[in-house]
DNA sequence: ACGCAGGGTATTC
DNA sequence: GAATACCCTGCG
């Protein structure tokens, strides 16, 4: 007899510590698709699992003796999520977006799939941006088995540093495609060491980012922090700005909102791009 | 039917 | 700083 799946399952944390739909919609990442019965299953580290939540907690399938190893970083489970957020609310707009954010988590996405995703991400939506990092995977990936069904994993930098712009044609990605392979092989070449700008300073990361090609200031800080990691940085795009705009003094500096700045936009963004849903 | 925006970037004036 | 081209889709 086969074990079934609940028996098979991780937990990972509680349910009011990791919102699936706010964590996963929020923009951040482009893998995770939500099923008919509300649970996610996604690639993500080489990995094809679901998530899930039941009895007020989130758990995980598909992904046996990878809690450690892997899942625990990915979900950032050991910063608390809540205090950073409670110190967002208040007063303000900002208060709004922070009480509406709750489990909200920026996930520790690797470093590659994060700046090539948002490379192809420019002056596109969501939606053409998924499928697009869908048929890369599809077409340079890994292929993985999970309840039966087909996933690919992201190529790495080495993979997609090897193949040329006509390589490239099947995703309709556009002016982008040579974006994509010069960055993959300043990455794959070491000449652009992530690993380092992860342990650096966030300015200085965004300054070597926005020495690639097809890399200005949104798509970097965008890397900065859902990448590298850093929660300082403050990726300013178009609904961000409206935002600003909208409900911000005119001199009004994000970088003031501290070492978890980067946390409030993901706040600002939601609220945003959900229509300003009341509380 | 097109015209245009969609989580931009680089170049030019 | 504002204007423009860049590739491609989907929507009105």
């Amino acid at each position: 007899m086969i074990a079934t799946a609940a028996e098979n399952r991780i937990l990972l944390c509680a349910q009011n510590e990791l919102h699936l739909e706010k964590t996963f919609e929020c923009g951040q990442c482009f893998r995770w698709n939500q099923m008919e019965d509300g649970s996610y299953v996604g690639v993500a580290m080489g990995r094809a699992i679901r998530v899930f939540c039941e009895d007020g907690n989130v758990y995980i399938t598909g992904g046996p003796g990878d809690f450690e190893g892997i899942w625990r970083d990915y979900f950032d489970l050991d910063l608390d999520y809540e205090s950073v957020r409670l110190s967002f609310c208040g007063e303000g707009y900002l208060g709004k977006c922070a009480e509406n954010g709750a489990g909200i988590r920026i996930l520790r996405q690797d470093r590659w799939e994060a700046l090539c995703s948002f490379i192809i991400s420019q002056c596109n939506n969501i939606p053409r941006i998924k499928k697009i990092v869908e048929t890369l995977c599809e077409c340079f990936g890994d292929e993985l088995e999970f309840e039966g069904k087909r996933f690919y994993t992201f190529p790495d930098a080495g993979r997609i540093a090897a193949l040329s712009v006509s390589d490239l044609a099947p995703l309709r990605c556009g002016y982008r495609a040579p974006y994509i392979i010069n960055a993959a092989g300043k990455v794959a070449s070491g000449d652009l060491d992530l690993e380092l700008l992860a342990v650096s300073d966030s300015d200085f990361a965004r300054k070597k980012l926005m020495e690639l090609g097809g890399v200005g200031a949104k798509v970097a800080n965008c890397t900065v922090l859902f990448g590298l990691h850093h929660m300082h940085a403050f990726p300013i795009d178009v609904w961000i700005s409206r935002a600003l705009k909208e409900h911000f003094p005119k001199d009004f500096d994000p970088s003031s909102l501290g070492p978890y700045a980067g946390l409030a936009q993901q706040y600002i963004f939601y609220y945003a791009r959900s229509g300003g849903v009341k509380i």
